[in-house]
DNA sequence: CCGGCAATAGTCAATCATAACTAATTATAA
DNA sequence: TTATAATTAGTTATGATTGACTATTGCCGG
């Protein structure tokens, strides 16, 4: 009978999260994740919809679609009641279970005794420059006229990229000062 | 023309970064990733079998199939030479470039206006319970006998996790409190 | 006033990823 | 010794994901 589906997927708990706040056609959605949240998921446009059109499947949301001139029609979502109780079941679930992240660097730095040292630390230190800028951009986005969520996610994020500098920051350092020892002969 | 392969694919590097060791068949190279990688990539079996050998198309690693008595016949992967600049290269990438993990449990932090904060402190108590359950666990299978890359990965790995465990002590105790104010009338 | 670029809105063919499967071999214990 | 489970080894059918595409409207400069 193909058990259901009970898996913790973030990313219909997001889209169920956006509709409570109010129903919006797939574009918007879209848009406002591209926009808004790409710190956040990366979900693309198409699964989006798909998403959106399973969910309305198991009552989750409805559709209707809305033709407004002879543009292309609009996909309306709204959530259900059921819907709202799913919602709440995703957020309890992913609010108790703690994520364990992927750091795709952390491949790289099994590995980085197959490079020399000095070049090693050079690297880093590209690492380092674009992550600050990364930060700076990210700091720049934000204010402070957020739901306490939001602002608590941002904060969250916020606080492993500054670890992420200062042990960037710290490793490039120790490289460059242990190939300096051997450059100083 | 369809342009080349110029995606940083930590998984390729993964698959080419223990063929440096030695060669290895395929049942070899997923029980390791299974056993001792856990927390660095999410690569299934089936994933690994179709990147290598995509990877011999490229000309980046050679197999060949080696019967043993009449068990199923073993795919023996090596790297090439072209396969070990590919490394060099997609190390290099890896090393230089900051990547942005997601941490899903965001998309709930994100929500949590929309349940009762004494329950949302609930929650994220339970969070914090499991997560460093999880970190005991990493923390045991961490010896100090790794190459320096190895040892390298994993304390960056543990870095995040204490942050995340001290965060979620922060959190879930301000939670705690702001309720406890309305409780206390 | 018209050519082209950006924004709006969604679909679909092609690729990607993997759960489930096959199948032999070797403990395990009954 | 003989089922039964666990390990070894890889393949495939299916479902998930998305890059590329269609199509209309609005806008801006020349």
């Amino acid at each position: 009978m193909k058990g259901g589906n009970d898996v913790i997927d973030e990313r219909s708990l997001l889209l169920l999260g956006i509709l409570m706040a109010q129903s919006a056609h797939g574009y918007q959605i879209n848009d406002f994740i591209e926009k808004n949240l790409l710190y956040v998921t990366e979900i693309k446009k198409a699964t989006a919809y798909v998403l959106l059109d399973r969910m309305a499947l198991s009552g989750f949301v409805t559709v209707h679609t809305e033709q407004a001139g002879n543009r292309p029609p609009r996909k309306v979502y709204s959530i259900t009641p059921e819907g709202i109780e799913q919602f709440q079941s995703l957020l309890r679930q992913n609010l108790e279970h703690p994520d364990s992240p992927i750091y795709k660097g952390d491949v790289g730095l099994m590995f980085l005794d197959h490079l020399p040292k000095d070049e090693v630390a050079h690297h880093l230190q590209q690492r380092l420059q674009r992550l600050q800028e990364q930060m700076n951009l990210f700091q720049k986005g934000l204010s402070h006229s957020h739901a306490a969520g939001i602002q608590l996610s941002l904060e969250h994020r916020l606080l492993h990229m500054q670890l992420e500098v200062d042990w960037l920051e710290r490793i490039a350092a120790q490289l460059q000062s242990s190939t300096d020892e051997k450059t100083v002969q």
